[in-house]
DNA sequence: TTGTAGGCGTTATCAA
DNA sequence: TTGATAACGCCTACAA
């Protein structure tokens, strides 16, 4: 095993709470004895015990997120920059991420709330993906634990989140399809129980009122976020005896799938198709044409979330708790202008 | 706080110690009490404190990962790949994944590595980005701490590994480049102190003098793995007087930052310039013309790494040591063709 | 089959 | 300024 306090104290012939209140700054140990045994533990290669630590401590140092995932997700670039965005956060205030993946609403999904927060495995949690209704909202609620949340459910409690206005930018992502000159556009949405697909297919309808077009149930299908349930819902709609001329898309991985179904079925998109998204994702101003998204940064978002979660963990009043992001309607110019050259 | 077994105990006037064993399925306990004890636990919603439960039996069941990163990656879907890889495994055996992130060689990255191996905060590491002498590889090796490896040191040590042969791989693209008709083929590399720069600018020298062409050092620069990073190199390289006219990039994320220096300079990529990446991440079939890239099953990597070292974990006997990955040479038809009749 | 007791390594209270 | 001592909550010889 490793060394512990015992050791160290034992080699100075001092006490292990000497040893204990010097490494950790205390004022009341004399200068001369604090550098010793800093010193002789740092020779002696002593590292506290993070377990003991956190026993006594009562915290963990230490937030948690369980990425909502029905199955492997080979592709989605969102939950890259999410993660990043909280452990460069959590990290930057000396908190660790703990992150592991269920299905949501599973009985895996709510065994691991329960280790980690009743367990007391992390101090706090990061949710995202909303459900109109969230169980874990109202279960940490109830816990009182802390937490902060991407999206926002309809469960009747105030919690930290950090939000965007998803029917509001949906439906101009629908007038920029509009403005090309689209009139049958379908949408692929993301499973019913989602916070994010109530806000945007009421998004995707308002901005078809706004403009005169009227709403036909069979342009909209549900996906299910990834690029798989993008490639599916494309091929369906395609398939249709008078199909889309412009598919708008919950997410940028949906809109990623419908590209490959786009190609699969020699469609030139951007011509014979448009495709948009919605999340930013950078590295798709490359697709040919580009893909039209409503950009939100979410490596930020998930910085802020992380911030004001370690934040609320440590009892800091937070100047916000609902932070509002204005994500901005990407067209990406410079290969469109490409694009039309051709 | 929480219930504690304590409290269970006292509920059913009985011992803590039966409480306990009843709840980790031991047989010495009467079938009637054990489901009693569960019964009661349950309702009272108890649920073991994890620190307390690791400290008593050493270990955390979670493995750690610390993403070598110099700033924040707004854009790197190989980590995406590579952590849900580790995420997913991990909790298929029990365990959960901490991860943070941390410079390489920074004080900081020491730092973590200590507060996690020493202070026993996990149970393993898995590493990845290895430099061709890499500190870590020798600390956890000198600690006996169980670790696994995506590439492996130059260091004079065993430990277990899944691998791809880069040079071998590089050099196929090479050949795939030259065969397109490109003579002046430029390299965007890594920083080279990293083994996969090693064995991939390697392979690019082997790719060449297979094939007559002489190797250029003014078409050899070096990148960071990111696109940022591989933005700047290409801006430089197609500034020379006589650019070259195929870049290949020793990861993908360094392609599209090529991308977008080619679209910047107005040159069509695909026929004044071609550009190839490495990893294969999924989604950039659609980058115009498509990028031909080394696909290496990231995802399925880390899976089988994280598998590795549960196992070695709990010491199970690995069947191998070594794995060995064959990835594919991406040329990515479907496009291709595509492009092939503008 | 159940209970007693000790200890995992640390921090915190209280005396000295 | 330092030290003895008692938890934190759990698991596990060992005893009954």
């Amino acid at each position: 095993m490793s060394v512990t306090i015992r050791e160290v104290a034992r080699r100075l012939n001092l006490s292990i709470t000497t040893v204990s209140r010097a490494l950790d700054g205390y004022a009341d140990v004399a200068e001369e004895t604090r550098q010793l045994i800093v010193k002789t533990a740092q020779e002696m290669g002593y590292v506290p015990n993070q377990a003991a630590r956190q026993l006594r401590r009562r915290r963990t140092d230490t937030i948690g997120y369980i990425l909502p995932a029905d199955e492997p997700r080979f592709f989605d670039p969102f939950f890259a920059e999410f993660t990043a965005g909280l452990a460069d956060e959590a990290a930057a205030h000396g908190f660790d991420l703990l992150v592991s993946t269920a299905p949501p609403g599973s009985q895996a999904e709510k065994q691991a709330y329960e280790r980690w927060v009743q367990g007391h495995k992390v101090d706090g949690m990061v949710l995202n993906r909303l459900h109109l209704f969230d169980w874990r909202v109202q279960y940490l609620m109830q816990a009182k634990f802390p937490f902060v949340s991407h999206e926002r459910s309809l469960d009747p409690y105030d919690y930290p989140t950090v939000e965007i206005k998803g029917k509001h930018w949906f439906s101009v992502l629908i007038d920029h399809l509009v403005s090309l000159g689209h009139r049958r556009i379908a949408y692929i949405g993301a499973p019913a129980e989602l916070k994010l697909q109530a806000e945007r297919l009421e998004g995707y309808r308002s901005g078809l009122t706004r403009h005169g077009v009227s709403f036909e149930p069979a342009l909209v299908i549900s996906g299910n976020l990834t690029s798989e349930g993008g490639y599916q819902a494309a091929m369906r709609l395609l398939a249709l005896p008078d199909p889309p001329t412009a598919i708008a898309c919950a997410n940028d991985a949906t809109a990623i799938g419908v590209l490959y179904a786009a190609h699969e079925r020699s469609l030139v998109v951007g011509e014979e198709l448009a495709v948009a998204g919605f999340d930013g994702i950078e590295g798709f101003e490359h697709t040919q044409p580009p893909l039209p998204t409503i950009n939100q940064p979410v490596y930020q978002i998930a910085r802020q979330l992380a911030g004001m979660l370690t934040a609320q963990i440590q009892s800091q009043p937070l100047e916000e708790t609902h932070v509002l992001i204005e994500p901005v309607l990407e067209i990406r110019q410079s290969t469109l202008g490409r694009h039309n050259q051709l």
